[in-house]
DNA sequence: TTCTGACCTTGATCGAGATCAATCTAATGG
DNA sequence: CCATTAGATTGATCTCGATCAAGGTCAGAA
């Protein structure tokens, strides 16, 4: 796996940081921002790599810079369940928690902005800027979940995976600020597998719904994780939620 | 319907609140709990009345004092997925959002302690003490919406209603501070409908599930809505997660 | 070059849960 | 009292997605 190798300067300032504006950080005034940077590092994880381990001791706290890590729950079994997808800006781990609840997993090579533990909790419960930040980003966690929860119990298969291919060239769009629309091309940043574990399927039937996508012309396969949509409108059509044709994108 | 009919006196005093110290104000101090007595008024729904109704303004805002409400979400074509629980503490209504992003219905009957909205608003913004309550009950919803991401994703139907079997039995020992064990008896507050709503099956499902528990002697029903639990850890056992045979009740 | 292993696709079959339908129960109202 | 109705149960059948199995593709290593 090449990637333009993100150079891990070991403090990079603030100000340069990509994700100052959507992170935890984003309500912080310089004078905050600079308590930040004084208990800052950077920290990188490869892909595949386990960041935190669910019942262990939580070690890593921050935001995720670049990259993309998963969080997932397993049952004693061995039956997985992703319940949560972490993009650069969202923050890993919970505050004055002691055990994790969930698995977190380096999907792609993942860099994180950590903080200091015991420090960042001290610092959050005297900074109301830092606090309403992240009761604001737990929000929209919350929010997502529950849309994912309607996605799990009630769509059928083509329709989380067309869902899901909708979730993903959505924050594409995001990331390069193009506009949504058709002819749209962007790339899966997860494997067969980690997409049955994110829609509660199993990998073959991912792959069969996205081959008879395919075959109705809803999407066409670059390769198997290079997507074009031709009709936006029709592909969120088969995601089965919004009737309005999807006027609000 | 017949229930003990709770005296809506309209101004309860907070020290008497039941819930006093579980809700947003739990973390306020007699000045701050002065300001949200100034602004609140308690509100009672009927079972089955609709509270907020998805895509509309929000103008309820404030917190479940006594009965059970849903939160839920509906596809186009009428499939439903029920995507949280309200009970007496749980909050209702997002502070800042104008819309809201899906039904509130009350299972039971409903009092809330409800807040003029943009007062409460503004008074969040000026009390730490508010704010991080509201932060610690998101967060701890956000845990419980992704336990239940796992069952509707990767758990069979029998292990979805031992599984609502066994949260039921826990809130239930922790409103009544009982101990949790053998023996235990407690009351369905959902029916079939709401309850295939909440584990993404269909109402025969449930109700064969519930009957096969019967059966199996995991369970007696003495009648459609109350349960009995001869053996609690032969419930756990059959929910899925937690192989340790349910010592961390 | 071939070998290896990760990832993906496709086919055949099975089974859990949905769907369709009938019946039962208990509470409410005339 | 019986009629009505919402909620619950049970049976028969179907179907979608899981499971079992085989083979394909591609990148990196030998």
């Amino acid at each position: 796996m090449k990637h333009a190798p993100l150079i891990a300067q070991n403090h990079m300032r603030c100000a340069d940081c990509p994700i100052r504006h959507k992170a935890v950080c984003a309500y912080c005034e310089p004078p905050e921002l600079a308590k930040l940077d004084a208990m800052k590092s950077y920290r990188t994880f490869q892909a595949g790599e386990t960041i935190v381990l669910a019942g262990q001791e939580v070690e890593v706290l921050g935001s995720v810079v670049s990259g993309v890590a998963t969080l997932s729950r397993t049952l004693p079994d061995g039956r997985r369940q992703m319940v949560g997808l972490l993009l650069p800006s969202d923050f890993v781990g919970r505050p004055g928690r002691l055990t994790a609840p969930y698995d977190v997993v380096a999907a792609n090579e993942v860099m994180i902005c950590q903080f200091i533990k015991p420090q960042f909790e001290t610092l959050v419960e005297q900074t109301p800027a830092l606090e309403r930040r992240l009761l604001d980003m737990t929000l929209d966690e919350l929010d997502a979940a529950r849309e994912w929860m309607l996605l799990l119990g009630r769509k059928t298969a083509r329709e989380k995976i067309a869902s899901l291919l909708v979730i993903i060239a959505r924050r594409d769009a995001a990331m390069n600020s193009t506009t949504i629309g058709d002819g749209l091309r962007f790339a899966l940043p997860l494997t067969r597998e980690a997409m049955s574990d994110y829609l509660g399927l199993t990998i073959e039937t991912v792959s069969r719904q996205i081959s008879a996508l395919k075959k109705s012309g809803v999407i066409v396969l670059e390769d198997s994780r290079h997507v074009r949509v031709p009709d936006y409108v029709a592909l969120l059509d088969e995601a089965g939620d919004d009737s309005d044709g999807g006027f609000i994108s």
